[in-house]
DNA sequence: AGCAGGTGCTTGGTAGACTTAGCATCGTGA
DNA sequence: TCACGATGCTAAGTCTACCAAGCACCTGCT
């Protein structure tokens, strides 16, 4: 494990780690019951908490769960969501494109008199 | 991870990657100017499209940003996020109706374009 | 003393997420 | 006809998330 890496890491999720390791101490388990029950070896746990490597979404969700904690929480520790997302306006675009009854065809159609009408994007 | 979790993920491995080309044709990007957006490797998103590989969620992320579509709708088809808190689905009819690029009149005649497809589907 | 079982951490290795370089094919224009 | 640029794909390598095995330390019990 590289070092100087580490410490960019750890500038970017050392948070997460040390979030965890709180929220398992407020849980009173220890280090390898957490990671038992979140399914991931102690070690990689061990290191999650300390920094040194940034845990995939995946493992992340199984130990929110673990933790009874929501997985948004931590996603968003990490900026895998965006904090901003609740005052997100609709794109047309997304919706049409999104939409069930509609088949590829009547997507397109929409698609582009909607173009044609907003002007650019 | 576990075996089973990892059999149910990598059975949408493959439902994203359709899911994430459909959404490319339809936005009529190449897949080379995708993944310029997206920051990542063209070989790479053409093997996630094709479901060769499972990719991080911040990619997901990306790509999503990228394909001005939310995250949530990409990480629900992997099973990030949990089934019940997932997003409503955004409707045609309110994203039109809160457009502001569009004049009542656009409106009016895109609103009538869609409810006219997507009641007789 | 000496074991038993708990704590967290180090080491060494594997698999797969991701990249750069480059190939084959197509349409378009000179 | 011969580039040319754009398309998607293959090959081969690098990096790192993650695991199994095992170490060092502590506390309690006999």
């Amino acid at each position: 494990m590289p070092i100087e890496m580490a410490n960019r890491v750890k500038d970017s999720i050392g948070g997460v780690g040390e979030f965890i390791r709180s929220q398992r101490a407020l849980a009173r388990m220890s280090l390898r019951q957490l990671a038992d029950k979140a399914k991931v070896s102690n070690p990689y746990l061990s290191q999650i908490e300390r920094g040194l490597y940034r845990p995939s979404a995946e493992v992340l969700k199984a130990i929110a769960e673990a933790l009874n904690i929501s997985a948004e929480t931590l996603y968003a520790r990490i900026g895998l969501v965006d904090p901003d997302r609740e005052e997100r306006r609709p794109s047309v675009e997304e919706a049409i494109r999104l939409d069930s009854k509609l088949t590829t065809d009547q997507k397109e159609t929409l698609l582009s008199v909607y173009r044609n009408f907003a002007g650019s994007s």
